[in-house]
DNA sequence: TGATTTCATCGTAGATCGACGATATACGAT
DNA sequence: ATCGTATATCGTCGATCTACGATGAAATCA
């Protein structure tokens, strides 16, 4: 119940892979078509390749996403188990949050 | 069912304020100790005062948080349906990911 | 072999973030 | 009116992010 910094570390960094809106449309896009590479989502995006591929990276990173690298096409998957990890993670947080009923008000 | 790219931009900016531990730090202490000041905030994190004010600036601006400006003494309380809101949405965004029994494989 | 396709990585430029100290503001108390 | 406390904001600096084009590597195709 303790606040652990450690672990607000580990969850922040999860969101932070979460919190841009091309990487939801990557993860969106990936949903859809299961195992599509690079251009791919490049097609499905105003972005320039190389940026897709550098998100791709950020969500690769975050394990959110599984990378098959079988040239020339390379092969991404959503991780679902991890997703559902990070929603499972931020839900018990902020359900504790909620719940909560602050023992102390320090001043009132 | 569609990724709309608004959406994304919203739940992102949401997630974004969310993505930094020092802010998840705050919620927690928030959560324990209802209506603390910006001061009580500042003497549980290793950070300085001018910092935590932006944490909480940025909270704030995300609607997670509340303020009420009662000098000298100003009062930040979480708002607890901004957060289960936050946390809804990712859960849903996510169950869309994983459910979606992704119709067309484009290659394999 | 050489050309093409697909992708990752490098280098870079501009924007934003995160932290701080210093300063400004608001108010209560003296 | 002045002082002290609590807080917000400003200015700044280094670090990180986001985007791009260019380049490099791997495999298939001609």
């Amino acid at each position: 119940m303790k606040s652990d910094p450690a672990q607000n570390e580990e969850i922040a960094g999860r969101l932070a892979a979460l919190s841009h809106p091309a990487r939801l449309a990557i993860l969106n896009h990936l949903s859809r078509f299961e195992g599509c590479g690079c251009g791919d989502v490049v097609d499905s995006l105003p972005l320039a390749q190389s940026t897709v591929s550098q998100h791709l990276k950020v969500l690769l990173e975050a394990g959110l996403i599984t990378h098959e690298r079988r040239m020339p096409r390379s092969t991404y998957r959503l991780n679902r188990e991890a997703l559902r990890s990070v929603s499972r993670e931020l839900n018990s947080m902020i359900d504790e949050c909620c719940a909560a009923n602050c023992c102390t008000s320090k001043h009132d």
